[in-house]
Order: structure tokens, then sequence, then C-alpha cells
DNA sequence: GTAGAGGTTGACGTTACGTCAAGGTCAAGG
DNA sequence: CCTTGACCTTGACGTAACGTCAACCTCTAC
């Protein structure tokens, strides 16, 4: 009164490579082999199976079911930590729809974002002026060949990257940490590493004042109601100004 | 004006295994290659990685976002589609959230199941001389003795299995199709297929009467109304005795 | 010259099997 | 007895995107 490794694996709904793998995981072993090697299953086999299959359609891996089979875990208490781990799991899903469908909407440029035209990147030709005055006439040529040297989707993508800079330095802010938390210190870091990509920036190195050129810009955030508008107003932008003074004193 | 693998790995917040990872793969090629196989890095490289890493964030495979590098898709239309994907998945991760919880209810026995003691195993005692009756003394020692050697988390997930097949028969007749669509059929094979863990179940080798077997209960299904309760009334029994009959007609 | 930091190319591990590949076993028919 | 076909076996690669050694160069600074 037993089956075949194709038989239990129709009568269970599997394949018969499944039923292998987990003789060789030493999930569920055969009842019987027979002399040419073939497997062999019981009733309490199938049972075993079933249940197994049963916890793998609810999503349990393989090793949690081998301790719940084995007794060392309650399988209520297994299948409850399990659903934790799915309801993380349904929550980074959720975040991670909102901000494809953001990107998507920013990326489309319905007008709104498209009509900014900040000076981060957007038009550089509409601050030439002020740019080179404030770093010189070097500095504008390098960032503007660079700009122009962009594809249209790479400019596309380089808007989104603002984007999410500032509505991190925003809900950094609104979030009510101080500017050095860590939290607002890990936005500082990725806003001074997104200015390293622009040309023109001083770098780390000894001999380019980073340090300054940071705190500067942080004081022209504030200074500046074009650039404060894009961080949420002015206390929005001496949030900014003072994790950047932070980021830059302990890094720079 | 390039920066080391360590360099931009920094400036872009990911790791040098990542871009020696990228380079194998053909995804983002160093600029340059010192004589002593060093990566370099320049700007156009650096602007490059941030897109791809922006699309990682949401989730995109690199074979896509390779793609979009390549200009052979609309970074949109990438997205776009990425994001039905992402809803399946979220789909499909709200049934799964469901089923866990309802399977951890019926384990814990809220009473309501417990005291349901359906024949399908629940309760064997208690229909004993019927089950006899039926189909012999073999049969009802056979199958208790097979229930008795069930461990309690065998039975409670046994259990679960009914529930789950009971309410796969009442959804699958409640949704309108016919017993000899697909669905139903599923559903109708599965419900063989649990028949035959049972011991004293027909085989469906010649000699055994499987096909009389799996007819006549479902017959029983509607006449009694013990079983017609467990498949949602009336209705339902006989949505599944006419499922039953087309599965065992066709396949046994 | 020698640390020490950083670079290189392999190559294995991760999840749960799918999918060949090469070859043995078994029942039925000519 | 031999063949055919269905079924079985073990072995091994592939999957997604790197993390993590391991063994071995290279460069800079003291």
């Amino acid at each position: 009164m037993d089956w075949s490794i194709q038989e239990i694996a129709r009568i269970a709904g599997t394949t018969s490579r499944t039923l292998r793998h987990y003789d060789d995981i030493g999930l569920l072993k055969p009842s019987r082999t027979g002399h040419n090697g073939y497997r062999y299953y019981d009733g309490p086999a199938l049972v075993q199976l079933q249940r197994i299959i049963l916890l793998r359609e609810l999503g349990l891996g393989l090793p949690a079911i081998a301790e719940v089979l084995d007794r060392e875990t309650d399988t209520v208490k297994a299948l409850s930590s399990h659903l934790e781990w799915l309801a993380q799991e349904q929550d980074r899903l959720t975040r991670q729809i909102a901000s494809v469908r953001q990107t998507i909407d920013t990326m489309k440029g319905d007008g709104k974002y498209m009509a900014q035209n900040m000076f981060d990147g957007f038009d550089h030709t509409q601050y030439k002026d002020e740019v080179e005055e404030r770093w010189g006439k070097d500095a504008y040529a390098a960032s503007d060949s660079w700009w122009r040297g962009m594809s249209a989707e790479e400019k596309q993508e380089w808007k989104v990257r603002v984007e999410k800079l500032g509505a991190d330095w925003i809900s950094a802010a609104e979030s009510g940490v101080s500017p050095d938390s860590e939290a607002a210190q890990d936005v500082a870091r990725r806003h001074v590493e997104w200015l390293r990509g622009i040309p023109g920036t001083p770098s780390a190195a000894p001999g380019g004042d980073a340090k300054g050129y940071v705190e500067g810009l942080g004081e022209m955030y504030v200074a500046d109601p074009r650039f404060a508008a894009n961080y949420g107003g002015e206390r929005g932008a001496t949030f900014v100004r003072d994790a950047l003074r932070v980021y830059a004193e302990r890094n720079l």
C-alpha cells in the first residue's frame, strides 16, 4: 500500500523533482526504498507531504517547515511570525509602489515640476550671469556643457533625484529630528554626494575647499527664497543649512 | 578628473563589489582602465551609475535597466510595466496574508470549527456505525487507525485542508461558473486527491471502483444535510456533486 | 623596506526547485 | 529474446544580485 514517486506527486499536486529535493534536504524521506533505488511513499508520508505543501502555499520557507515538522516550533507560532514578515513585505511594496508612481508622474512632467526649472540643473542658462558671478566663468561653462551632454532621459532622471532629495529633506525637517541626527546626516551625506556629481564642485581633496563650499551653499539655501522654496520654505532651508554645516564640520 | 572604484561607490552610495558586478554583466563599464587593471570612472559614468541606482531602488531588475540604458525602452514605459508587476505582487501578498490569518484562526480553534466535528476525519468514532454499514468494517478500522496515528498538529493541519477545500468549493459554486469549468474541475481534482489520502478509498487502478465511489460520495453530499452544510447547503452540494461526476467521468 | 589601504580575478553561497543529460529498471508486445 | 516506452536514478547547471572569503598584486607613506 504505497505509491511511486510520480504517483504521490500527482496525488499531492506537486512534482517528482520536488519530492527528490525534499529527500535531498532531509525534509521528507521516502518510507521505503527499492533495491533499485526507487523511492516509495506510504500513507503517513503522504500526510507529511500534504502538511508541507499546505505550509509552502502559505509562503513558509523550507527550513521553517522543517522546524515545524521536527516539533521544534509550534505551527501557529511559525505562521504568526511568518505573518509579521508578510506584513512588512506588504508595507515595503506599498511604499515602493508609491515611489514608482511618483517617479512616473515626475518624469511624465505634469507641468508642475517642469515649470519649476530650478537652478539645480533644470535650466542652467537662466542663471548664467548669477552663477558666473558667484563661482566664475569656468564653473558655469563646465556645468553647462555637462548638463547639455546629458540625454533627455538622463535629465529626467536627474530631476527625479533632485525631487527625491528635496522630499527627503522636507520629511526629515518635518519629522522633528535634530539636524545632527543620524537621519538628517544621512540625507546631508547624500546631498553632498549628489553635489559631487556636478562638475565645478570643489573636491574633498586638500586644496579644494569643499567644506566652505558646502557651508556657503547652505547659507544660500536660506537666503535665497528660490532655493528655500525647494526645501519647504525658510524653516526647511534652515534645517538643511544646519544639517549641512554639521556634516561639513564632521566630514569635510 | 575621475574616481577609483571605492570613491564612486561612496559617492553613489553603493559598494565596489556592485560596481564590479555591473562591469561583469556589461551594465556599466569603467570609463578608463589603468595598466594595472584598476577601474576608473568619470562624470558621465557617475551619472549613469546614479540612473542605475535610482531605478534599482524602484525595484527594476538589471536586465530591464540595461534596456532603458541602451535606449531600447522608454524609462516611463519600463516603470509602468514594472508598476503592474508590483501591483500583482501586492495582490498576491494580500491574499496570502488573508490565507495565513485564516489558517491561524482555524488552528487556534475558536470553537466554531472545532465543534463541527465533521465526518471528514474530525471525529471518526461518532460515525462508526454509519461508516461500517456503508463501506464495511475494514474500511472503518483502517480509517480510524490512520486518524489516531496522526499527531495533534497533523490533525490540525488536516482540518485546515478540509476547510480550504470546502471554502474553495463554495467560492467556486458562488462564482457562477459551470461544474465542468476548468476552475471547478481543478477543485474536483484536489478533492479526489485529498480522498486518496484517506485509507479505505478505492484506488484508481483497475479493480478499485474509484469512479463509482466518487460518484456515490457526490450523491451523498447532496442527500445528507450534514455534508451539504459543509459545502454551502444544498445548492453548493449539488454543484460539488456535478463537478465530481464530470471529473469521475473524465478521469477515473 | 615594509606596513597598510586598496585593487584584481576567481569562486562559493543564497531559495526552491526547473530542466537537461546520461543511463538503469520494468511491464507489455512481437 | 528483444524492443519500446514509461518511469526511475544521480549529477549538475541556471536562476537575481550581489556578499563574502581567498589568494595575490599595487601604490603610498614612513
